[in-house]
DNA sequence: CGGAAAACTTGACAACGGTCAGTTTCGCGC
DNA sequence: GCGCGAAACTGACCGTTGTCAAGTTTTCCG
């Protein structure tokens, strides 16, 4: 049945691990990353229960393989967004619309995005998907490099950690279900402030000064937990 | 043993809701907070492992209970860093405080703040949580509306959105071990600058017209997950 | 064509969350 | 001071999960 990629086709049933990976995909889609079952994923794929052990190792490393695509799907909506851009689009309109690809593949696969994250499901020290997450993040980083050329380093750290943590924050925050105040027209605003906090002025705060990085008192309360 | 807090005590054990609450913190400080089970904490408070159900019902209600004095600890976290500030300090020094109590507090309770927001293990529904949240979200919305006095709303809910997502996204990341560029010294760089991108300016996205918010050509591409 | 390797199945195991009938302990009215 | 209703708590059971060990089937390749 079908054409087997060479290597890949074993058995009677052919592509399994295509089919597993879809599987996760639908569960997660139905039920969220937490619905995410090893059983369940074999029964849609119609084999036995522990037919995913050959493919990917154990649940971890099937998450990892699934989330690993997810990864390169991000990158490749944020590329989307930047190359759907007018021909005569700056730096700053470049950034900006990394930021919204980032957001709205967010927005489009929340529960795929919310499992992206959750490091106790996957094994970050599995080489594919490292390749994958550094090259999303050299999206960002390029785009940010262009946007602040020229930048001294601190004020350019400052800038990246901002513009990821906003569009992350805001992902994070929608997909989540917090709150409310995560519409569309929000979203670009957001990015729109971002950006121009980002591309305006050179230093790494505006106008204030930050004081040598001593723990304020209020900080070293009674909160210690880890 | 020990004093009964009236109404409270029972059997031989006591304060048992006390101590399975002290016991997820445990679990969550030394393993995380999908380490967490319900048999564990029962196993730490020396009871069976359905004696947490006269308490809090299921494993929901009792992460549930536990991350609604995190919610609470977090408003204070916020406010102690608020009090902490001279007494000449302006709105926009305390709108920062704000931010780096939040920050703060997740960088001291990584795990804590990351079941925090694990919307598949609490139960949103609960009155408790919702106010203990809901408090929260008002210190920060507070915070904004005193920085930026008088703002049209649109720009308003851009900005509490941007900061909102600023702080959570730098939170989440770093407690989530993503990437490493969350120093503290960055993590006041960003709030500085998120603070100083709010007050800036009174439009919604700085000299950068947001178009008619029609889909982009790239959003609507090939995902479309759920 | 035959053996080795890989894919897949089957069955077992410990641990989990939830439920239930029963037992123990407490508060409180008498 | 004493029972008695109510609540806390126990222990056993069920269905489900992830992982493992062993066996079976299929495919590849010499």
């Amino acid at each position: 049945m079908a054409v087997i990629p060479k290597g890949e086709g074993r058995h009677h049933h052919g592509a399994l691990r295509r089919a597993l990976l879809d599987a996760v995909g639908e569960i997660v889609r139905e039920a969220g990353p937490e619905a995410v079952t090893l059983r369940e994923c074999a029964r849609r794929a119609g084999v036995s229960h522990s037919a995913a052990a050959p493919h990917f190792g154990d649940k971890r490393g099937l998450l990892t393989a699934f989330v690993t695509e997810g990864e390169a799907r991000l990158a490749a909506a944020m590329r989307a967004e930047v190359a759907a851009l007018p021909t005569e689009a700056d730096a700053a309109a470049r950034l900006a619309a990394t930021g919204r690809g980032y957001i709205g593949f967010a927005r489009a696969n929340p529960a795929h995005f919310r499992l992206m994250f959750r490091t106790d499901l996957i094994d970050r020290g599995d080489p594919a998907w490292r390749a994958a997450a550094e090259d999303g993040f050299a999206v960002l980083d390029q785009a940010m490099a262009e946007a602040v050329p020229g930048m001294d380093p601190r004020s350019r750290r400052a800038r990246l950690a901002l513009a990821w943590s906003t569009v992350h924050g805001f992902s994070t925050l929608r997909a989540e279900g917090v709150g409310e105040l995560w519409q569309e027209t929000v979203a670009r605003d957001v990015v729109d402030l971002v950006v121009a906090a980002c591309v305006g002025g050179d230093g790494f705060g505006g106008e204030l000064v930050a004081p040598p990085p001593q723990p304020s008192p209020a900080q070293r309360g009674r909160e210690s937990e880890e």
